[in-house]
DNA sequence: GCATACTAGTTTGTGGTACAGACTAGTTTG
DNA sequence: CAAACTAGTCTGTACCACAAACTAGTATGC
């Protein structure tokens, strides 16, 4: 109807896709400082996000203990740009008429 | 958390907004064949937009066929240019850092 | 060697809400 | 007198975000 990506249109993940996009890769922890979301919902988001296709999860280990890679796939990275696209047309002829 | 105005980043009611932001009243009818929503739904968020004290609703008759005029308060319209500024933040952001 | 705390999650439960469809009320038309 | 139209409101369902509780393994302090 508006055509609006309802995954990346959820504020929570809308602030995650926007924070990987900026940079190569994050960790599970960096995402957590910077989003302010619980671990839960974070996850959850994450999971999300991937089973959409947009974000690639690298479980892997810093030594032993357990560290979490994420980083935006292709896919994700053009669905960002169409969603930036997409907003910008709606708020953008909200103005002029 | 990412300071998105929930009432008016919902898909149906931002493009509620964007229509009312371009003209100066409408009426229902308009709304409903711009907006491709269902009746039920464009009544539902209509009250939720007026409860938010965004847009102001008008009944009143066309002969004596009732006729219901919308249009967007002060308050509407400012809230709708912060949304639009917290969106833009947001999705520049993204690209450059 | 035992307990505490940290990383990195998963699972579960609750509450809110978008959406469509059924229903209402009055009005014109056949 | 009945059927259809305008202009809605009300109701129920189904999903989904969010947080909190719980899990599992590892390092660290005592």
């Amino acid at each position: 109807m508006t055509d609006i990506d309802r995954v990346i249109h959820e504020p929570a993940r809308l602030l995650v896709m926007a924070l990987l996009n900026g940079v190569k890769e994050a960790d599970f922890l960096w995402l957590l400082n910077q989003s302010g979301l619980t671990k839960g919902n974070l996850s959850s988001h994450l999971s999300k996000l991937e089973e959409a296709g947009y974000v690639e999860i690298d479980k892997t280990f810093r030594g032993k203990v357990p560290l979490t890679l994420l980083r935006l796939t292709r896919s994700g990275r053009s669905a960002f740009g169409a969603y930036r696209k997409t907003m910008g047309g709606l708020l953008a002829k909200a103005s002029g008429a």
